[in-house]
DNA sequence: AGCACGCCGACT
DNA sequence: GTCGGCGTGCTC
């Protein structure tokens, strides 16, 4: 009789792929377990592979199996159930396994270093500087930590409602108090680095216990240290952004994800995953409760709040806390604008800056201007390499296009006609900084965005300045929209709303609305109401109406219900297939025998809609195409992905294009 | 995605 | 004659 050799299924990562790869285990092995790391011949190279199973039996013509390498790794990094999760989210957004395991490790570890930790962190030991437990809660704040506490070790999803102010953190901190006396691993999600600090802070102010961090800002030993950390169970709280959220919790009691409308927490290249999708999925795996906060909850967790899904908790703004800001229109047709400004907004940044008070200014367009005209013949700077205008940044003197980088001197002459006559259009930030500089010189104006924030520490800087006093206008791009603070900022506007309206996203909406709301989050402080101020040319818009009238919630009603009339997401599931190639044939040649391919396995009606050049149908010299799938059954959809795209790859094509899959795609470019 | 093989052009 | 261009095919 002879004795069957172990056969090794090792995802291996950085080839596109979806199945695994079958490996010989040496002879004297003794209990290999999923979840370690291998070292594997893969043909003419090696690579760090992960063991997803063993088994006596091969899918594979045994004889041309190899045997591995090396073993890395005694003890599993990953235990059962993330690899569970991790099948999951390979299956769910149809993503090759050997990169979708690739993306729970840190850096470090895929590149098969010890998984040791080198320097063990300093663990805070004084309880003496601990922030103690507060100011009692309010009672819807205790009615929010009772519903969720009552079901820890159970799945449940909540949404947590609560306005900048309103105590949502107060709520974290203790839940995760609670959670962290079970001896059990908090996840805290949060959508950017420059979140981190403040909350970091007042953890660490909070507890006692070491909390580990991270995102991508750290070096990979970092990475790598906090990742073991929480693995090995060291540590109980892991503060992080979208990459954090495959660390293995071998104790998980609770998951936090803040700002869960922001849509950073999808991935927007690779493997896109949505963290907060998959959040859930860990969630229910784990039989953990996940709760979502947001002032703006997303109208996906809206609509499944309303089919009972998810739970939803309201935090109301706490008395003596700030009042709710004034928010008004500006209607701007027919008027004479001034850099941008009407007359009333200027009257209102005139009236605010003589009581000593912040103004703070949106405008969602970097650099001097954005179109070169020439007013002799028409031309138009445009990128050579984009479907797009040069954008006019004076300061560095230069044209510069925003979506490839190319950038050129600026010129005085046009090209085409010798014309001196050249116009800028339009009005960026830096315009408008130079503008109101000149309007209130005796005042400090301080422009925020990509720009002017590039060098390190810079944004710290200014946030320094604005916090001191040592700014009376501030005016930026969204940079500033997200979770600063400014207390002596009193009016706030948002010079061009309309940009928001008119886009052909159908998310484009609730991104505004969303916009508006954590916008008006910054104006006003106790007693002092704060004002925002929307200039607009469409003020009948239902869209503003709504918001402005009823507030977020009943605004979220009415878009889900146009949704649901359009049979849009959340009533309905998309999927986007995108292709580009220098070669303008290539793409759209390949993206229709997909189609054909699609439409010969549709056998559940799948909507397939292209291939269709993208919104912008040439980027950085390549030539952009996209294929959408839609159908109002989730089930329907993922059955037709699931056959198709693993014979996408079968496509003569598909070597020479550049292709990927979206699946619940956020934005349609 | 890498990496190697292989079959054609311009250079010492 | 050789170096090297990138088209094609393979990876357990």
């Amino acid at each position: 009789m002879t004795i069957k050799p172990l056969i090794l299924k090792v995802a291996i990562p950085a080839v596109p792929f979806f199945q695994h790869f079958e490996y010989l285990a040496p002879e004297d092995s003794q209990n290999l377990k999923a979840g370690i790391r291998l070292e594997v011949p893969f043909g003419k190279t090696s690579k760090i592979g992960f063991l997803i199973a063993t088994s006596f039996e091969s899918d594979y013509p045994i004889e041309k199996l190899k045997p591995i390498t090396r073993i890395i790794d005694d003890i599993p990094l990953l235990a059962e159930i993330d690899l569970k999760l991790l099948h999951w989210v390979a299956g769910y957004y149809h993503h090759p396994i050997g990169e979708v395991m690739s993306a729970a490790f840190p850096v470090a570890l895929r590149q098969g270093k010890e998984a040791v930790i080198k320097k063990l962190p300093k663990i805070a030991e004084s309880e003496s500087e601990s922030e103690t437990i507060q100011l009692i809660c309010n009672e819807a704040q205790q009615n929010a930590i009772d519903k969720i506490s009552a079901t820890l070790g159970k799945f449940n999803v909540f949404v947590l409602d609560g306005v900048t102010g309103s105590g949502k953190t107060e709520v974290y901190m203790q839940l995760i108090q609670t959670v962290l006396e079970r001896n059990q691993q908090v996840l805290v999600l949060v959508p950017e680095i420059t979140l981190t600090p403040q909350l970091q802070q007042r953890f660490q102010a909070r507890f006692s216990t070491h909390i580990a961090i991270s995102h991508s800002k750290l070096t990979d030993i970092q990475r790598k240290n906090a990742w073991l950390l929480m693995q090995s169970g060291a540590c109980s709280l892991l503060l992080g952004t979208r990459s954090a959220l495959f660390t293995p919790l071998p104790n998980i009691g609770l998951i936090i994800l803040d700002e869960e409308h922001d849509s950073s927490f999808k991935q927007q290249e690779g493997f896109r995953f949505s963290a907060r999708d998959v959040a859930v999925m860990r969630g229910k795996l784990a039989n953990v409760p996940v709760v979502l906060g947001s002032a703006t909850p997303s109208l996906e967790s809206l609509y499944n709040v309303k089919n009972q899904r998810y739970q939803y908790l309201q935090l109301p703004e706490r008395a003596g806390n700030a009042l709710p800001p004034l928010v008004q229109i500006i209607d701007i047709r027919q008027q004479k604008l001034q850099g941008g400004l009407s007359v009333k907004l200027l009257e209102e940044i005139t009236v605010t800056l003589a009581k000593n008070e912040q103004v703070l200014l949106f405008l969602n367009r970097r650099g001097f201007a954005p179109t070169l005209i020439c007013d002799g013949c028409g031309w138009v700077a445009r990128c050579v390499h984009c479907d797009a205008n040069l954008v006019i940044h004076k300061n560095k003197n230069l044209l510069r296009c925003h979506h490839c980088g190319t950038e050129h001197q600026l010129i005085s002459n046009c090209p085409a006609c010798q014309s001196s006559d050249l116009t800028s259009l339009g009005l960026g930030t830096e315009r408008l900084e130079s503008i109101l500089t000149r309007l209130f010189s005796n005042k400090t104006v301080l422009r925020l965005d990509r720009d002017s924030t590039q060098k390190k520490g810079a944004l710290d800087d200014f946030l320094a300045q604005i916090h001191n006093g040592e700014a009376d206008i501030i005016l930026g791009t969204q940079l500033l929209a997200k979770g600063h603070h400014f207390p002596n900022v009193t009016l706030v506007a948002i010079l061009d709303v309309d940009s928001g309206l008119f886009s052909t996203d159908f998310h484009s909406g609730e991104k505004l609305a969303q916009l508006i709301v954590q916008v008006s989050g910054r104006a006003g402080r106790e007693l002092k109401q704060g004002k925002v101020l929307l200039q607009t040319r469409q003020p009948e818009h239902p869209l503003l109406i709504e918001l402005l009238r009823d507030g977020y919630a009943k605004f979220a009603a009415l878009a889900l219900a146009e949704r649901e009339m359009a049979c849009l997401p959340p009533f309905s599931y998309q999927a986007l297939l995108r292709a580009h190639h220098e070669n303008e044939e290539l793409p759209q040649t390949f993206l229709q025998a997909v189609a054909e391919l699609a439409q010969s396995l549709n056998s559940q009606n799948v909507q397939i809609l292209g291939a269709i050049p993208a919104p912008m149908a040439r980027r950085a010299g390549q030539y952009r195409f996209q294929l959408l799938f839609q159908h109002e059954n989730r089930t329907a959809l993922h059955h037709l992905l699931h056959q198709l795209v693993p014979q996408i790859s079968t496509l003569k094509l598909a070597a020479k294009v550049r292709w990927s899959l979206d699946v619940d795609p956020v934005d349609l470019y």
